[in-house]
DNA sequence: GTTCTAGAAC
DNA sequence: GTTCTAGAAC
C-alpha cells in the first residue's frame, strides 16, 4: 500500500516531467517548423512516370530537409498502406522537414488526406508527371526488370487502368500549387524549381504548365486572329497584349483603331499605348454615329502572295495619298487581321511622316467581314484580295469575305465578271440579302488582284518588283477609282456630299436603290472586265477538263500544294469514267471506291466529283447538300456491309488534313484489321479529333458555314489508344493484337449522332 | 498516300 | 540480333 502510494507519486511526477518535456519539445518543433516553412509535395503519376527520380533529384540537391514518404517501401522496404504513409508524413512535418507524397496520388479521394496534412499553414504542392503512357509503362516494365511480354503485358494492364481512372488535381482540393509535367523537359523545370528552393523560400501559388482543353481554345483563337508575331515587328508584341489582354478573347472592339498620328513608332512605350487606346476609343464612338463613305482595304499581295512588306507600304501610303484627295470627306482604312501586323505598322509609320490626314486614312486591326458589328467601324464599301477566277476559297481574306458574304456574293460577282486580270478590280454591289449587308452595312465588294511574288501561285513575278510595284500600283489606283466611282454614283460628290445622305441613299428600304446600284453596275471599271471575261474563259473550260499545267493559275484552295502523288483521286474525280477498274460506283455527285490501302476489313471512299474541293477546309454552306449526299451514298455501302457482316462497325468521316486532293470521306470498318495500318499516323488519323465524323462535319457546315478545323500540331504523332477501352499501347504491333481481341463498348461519343453505324445486338449493346 | 531504310529501341 | 519508328523520296 505504501508502495503503491510512492509508485503513484513518482509516476505523478515522472508523467508531469515528461509532460513538460514534451510540450517543450513540441514548441521547440513548432518553431522550427515555421522557421524551415516545410511544404507537403504530392507527386501524382503512374508507375514508371519518375515520381521516385523527381524526389532523388531535388533531395539531393535542395538546401531545404526532405522526407520522401514512399508507400512502396514504407514497410521496411516494402509496400505498405496509406496509413503508414501519412503517420510517417506528419511526423516528419512536425520535425520541420518538406515532404514528398510518393505514391501515385491519381484521383482526388487518393490525395485527400494527404492535403489534410499539418493543418492550412503548411503549403500543399502537387506535381504532376503526366508523362506519355508508353514512356510509363515501358520503364515499368524495365524497373520491374522482367522484359519478357507477360510480365510488359501485365504492366501496360496496370498503367493503363490507372491512367483511365486519373483525376488531374485542382487547386479547389486544397493545393496551393500545382505544376503539370508532359514532357521530360517540363520534369527538368520543375525539379530545377524545387532544387533554388531553400529553407525558408516559398514558391508562388497556382496552377504552372498545364496544357488543358481551355489553353488549346485558347492557342487556336491566337491562331486564328494571327497573333503569333512576326519577327521584327515595329512594335512590342509584349506592350501590345498586356493594353488591351481583356479584349483578346472576347469580343474586339474600339481599341484596335488607330489613328495614324497616334502611331507608336518602333519602341513604343506601354503608356502611350494606353493613351492610344483612350485616343482611339474617342475616334470609334464618333464612327459609329456617323456614316462618311468608308472603304475597308486589306492590304494586297502582302499576305498569301508575298510582296514585300517596305515597298508595299510605300505604295500604300502613295496611292492613299494620291486618292484622298480626290475623294471628298470618304475614308480609307486599311484592315489587317494581326495585332502585331508589321504591315499596318509600317504604313502608319509612313503615313505619319507624310502628314496623312488621319480622319480621312486610318488603320484597323480586325475582321475585315466584321467591322461594324465587332469594331463598331461603318465601312460601306470594302475590298477583297480577291484570286484570278474571282471564287471562293484559298485562305485569307478572299475565304472570309466570300464566306461571310454567304452565295450571294458570289452570285453577283459572276454577273459582274468572271475572271480579274492582276492590277485591276471590279466593283460588285452586295446583294441585300447578304449577312455582310444586312449586319455589316456593307453595299459593295471591290474584288482586286494584286501581283503575286509566290512562285506557288498564278502569275508569278519571279521576284520582278519593277513589274510588281507597278501592278500594285494599278491595283490600289483600281480599287480607289472603283471606291471613288460608288462615291460619286451615289451622289456623293467627290467635294463634301454629307455621309448621311450617303446613308440614307444607300439604305436597304430605300427604294431609289436599286436605280442607284445600276449606276454602278455600269461603271468603267466594269465594262473592262466584262470583255475580259470571255476572253479567259476558254483557259477556265481547259482547266475544268483536266489541264493540270493550269492548276498552279488557279488562285484559291492554295494555302496546301500537293505533290504528284497526291493527285490520284482528283484523276479520278475528274474522269471517273477512266478508272472504271477502280470506281465502284458513278454517280452525279459522287464517285465511290475501295481504298487502295485498306485499313480495315472494310474501308471505301466517296469522292466527290467537283473541282475546286480539295478538302475539308474548301467546304462551304454551299457544299452542303453534297456533304449530304456523300453520307447517304456511304451509309448506303455500310448497309450492304452489315448485310454481309453484322457484327461490323463503321465510321463515316474526313480526314482534318488528308495526304490526297479531292474532298473524299471515308467509310470504314473499326475492326482495323488490315495488314496496310502500319504506323501511328495511320492509326491516328481515324482514331483521333483528326477524324472528323461525317455527322459532325454536316451539322457545322450547316451552322457556321465552314469546318473548324483545329490543326492541332502532333496529334498525328499521339500515343497509341485503343479506340474501344482507350487503353494505351507502346507500339503497332502490340495495339492491333490489342485491338484484335478487344471487346470493350465502344466510348459515348461514338454511339451519339450516328456517329458509329452498327447492328445492335439483342441487348441493345453496340456488340 | 506508300516505300525504303537508318538507326533507335528492345 | 530483331523489331519498330520516323524521315526522305516519290
Amino acid at each position: 500500500m505504501e508502495i503503491d502510494r510512492e509508485r503513484t507519486s513518482q509516476d505523478h511526477i515522472t508523467r508531469k516531467q515528461r509532460e513538460d518535456k514534451e510540450e517543450e519539445e513540441e514548441e521547440e518543433e513548432e518553431e522550427e517548423r515555421v522557421k524551415l516553412n516545410p511544404i507537403v509535395v504530392l507527386l501524382v503519376g503512374a508507375p514508371g512516370s519518375g515520381k521516385s527520380t523527381f524526389c532523388d533529384h531535388v533531395m539531393k540537391n535542395c538546401p531545404r530537409p526532405w522526407a520522401r514518404i514512399c508507400q512502396d517501401t514504407i514497410n521496411n522496404g516494402k509496400a505498405g498502406t496509406k496509413i503508414q504513409c501519412l503517420t510517417s508524413a506528419g511526423s516528419a512535418l512536425k520535425h520541420g522537414k518538406s515532404v514528398f507524397i510518393d505514391r501515385c496520388n491519381l484521383d482526388k479521394e487518393q490525395r485527400a488526406d494527404f492535403l489534410k496534412l499539418g493543418g492550412p499553414q503548411v503549403e500543399k504542392h502537387a506535381v504532376v508527371l503526366d508523362l506519355p503512357a508508353k514512356l510509363c509503362i515501358s520503364r515499368s516494365v524495365k524497373r520491374s526488370g522482367h522484359e519478357g511480354n507477360l510480365q510488359g503485358g501485365k504492366a501496360a494492364a496496370v498503367v493503363n487502368r490507372m491512367l483511365q481512372k486519373k483525376e488531374l488535381p485542382k487547386l479547389g482540393e486544397g493545393l496551393t500549387r500545382i505544376t503539370f509535367c508532359q514532357d521530360e523537359k517540363d520534369v527538368q523545370d520543375t525539379i530545377n524549381t524545387y532544387n533554388a528552393l531553400g529553407p525558408s523560400d516559398s514558391l508562388s501559388s497556382g496552377c504552372f504548365g498545364q496544357k488543358n482543353a481551355n489553353a488549346k481554345i485558347q492557342l487556336g483563337i491566337m491562331k486564328f486572329l494571327k497573333k503569333v508575331d512576326s519577327p521584327g515587328d515595329a512594335r512590342s508584341e509584349a506592350n501590345v497584349s498586356q493594353k488591351c489582354v481583356h479584349n483578346e478573347v472576347s469580343k474586339e472592339k474600339d481599341h484596335w483603331i488607330e489613328g495614324t498620328q497616334n502611331c507608336s513608332v518602333p519602341s513604343g512605350h506601354a503608356c502611350e499605348d494606353v493613351k492610344d487606346c483612350d485616343k482611339v476609343e474617342m475616334i470609334a464612338d464618333g464612327n459609329a454615329s456617323d456614316n462618311i463613305p468608308t472603304l475597308a482595304f486589306p492590304s494586297i499581295s502582302t499576305a498569301d502572295f508575298q510582296f514585300n512588306l517596305e515597298k508595299a507600304s510605300d505604295i500604300i501610303v502613295e496611292k492613299v495619298e494620291e486618292f484622298i484627295s480626290k475623294i471628298g470627306n470618304a475614308r480609307l482604312v486599311l484592315v489587317d487581321l494581326s495585332h502585331g501586323s508589321k504591315i499596318l505598322s509600317l504604313v502608319r509609320t509612313k503615313a505619319a511622316k507624310k502628314y496623312v490626314d488621319s480622319n480621312k486614312f486610318f488603320t484597323v486591326v480586325g475582321d475585315i467581314t466584321r467591322l461594324h458589328s465587332g469594331e463598331g467601324l461603318n465601312c460601306n464599301v470594302i475590298a477583297n484580295a480577291s484570286n484570278w477566277r474571282l471564287k471562293p476559297g484559298g485562305g485569307g481574306v478572299n475565304a472570309a469575305i466570300f464566306s461571310a458574304a454567304g452565295p450571294a456574293l458570289e452570285s453577283a460577282t459572276k454577273e459582274r465578271a468572271g475572271s480579274l486580270k492582276p492590277g485591276k478590280a471590279v466593283v460588285v454591289p452586295l446583294p441585300p440579302t447578304s449577312p455582310l449587308f444586312t449586319r455589316e452595312g456593307v453595299t459593295h465588294v471591290i474584288h482586286v488582284l494584286g501581283p503575286n511574288m509566290n512562285p506557288q501561285r498564278p502569275n508569278f513575278l519571279n521576284n520582278d518588283y519593277v513589274q510588281g510595284c507597278e501592278v500594285l500600283r494599278e491595283a490600289y489606283s483600281s480599287l480607289f477609282e472603283g471606291f471613288a466611282s460608288i462615291v460619286r454614283s451615289y451622289g456623293g460628290s467627290s467635294k463634301g456630299s454629307s455621309g448621311r445622305s450617303v446613308e440614307s441613299e444607300i439604305s436597304p428600304t430605300n427604294s431609289g436603290q436599286k436605280v442607284k446600284r445600276e449606276a454602278v453596275y455600269e461603271s468603267d471599271v466594269n465594262k473592262k472586265y466584262k470583255g475580259f471575261q470571255k476572253d479567259l474563259k476558254p483557259s477556265v473550260r481547259n482547266y475544268l477538263n483536266g489541264k493540270e499545267d493550269l492548276d498552279k493559275e488557279n488562285g484559291r484552295g492554295m494555302t496546301k500544294t500537293w505533290g504528284s502523288w497526291a493527285q490520284s483521286l482528283y484523276n479520278i474525280a475528274m474522269h471517273p469514267d477512266k478508272h472504271k477498274n477502280v470506281v465502284i460506283e458513278i454517280l452525279d455527285d459522287v464517285v465511290v471506291l475501295n481504298d487502295l490501302y485498306p485499313k480495315a476489313q472494310r474501308h471505301l471512299l466517296v469522292l466527290a466529283i467537283g473541282e475546286g474541293l480539295d478538302h475539308l477546309a474548301d467546304v462551304r454552306r454551299e457544299h452542303l447538300s453534297l456533304l449530304k449526299t456523300m453520307h447517304a451514298v456511304g451509309l448506303k455501302w455500310t448497309e450492304k456491309f452489315l448485310d454481309e457482316n453484322k457484327s461490323l462497325a463503321f465510321r463515316l468521316g474526313y480526314h482534318s488534313v488528308p495526304s490526297m486532293r479531292q474532298l473524299h470521306l471515308h467509310v470504314i470498318s473499326q475492326d482495323f484489321n488490315s495488314q496496310h495500318l502500319k504506323n501511328k499516323k495511320h492509326w491516328n488519323s481515324f482514331n483521333t479529333p483528326f477524324f472528323r465524323d461525317s455527322v459532325d462535319v454536316i451539322q457545322e457546315v450547316s451552322d457556321h458555314g465552314k469546318v473548324v478545323l483545329k490543326n492541332e500540331d502532333n496529334i498525328l504523332s499521339m500515343e497509341l489508344r485503343c479506340h474501344r477501352c482507350r487503353s494505351a499501347h507502346p507500339n503497332i504491333p502490340r495495339l492491333r493484337s490489342h485491338i484484335s481481341s478487344c471487346q470493350a463498348l465502344f466510348p459515348t461519343g461514338l454511339l451519339q449522332n450516328g456517329r458509329l453505324v452498327f447492328v445492335p445486338s439483342e441487348d441493345g449493346t453496340s456488340k
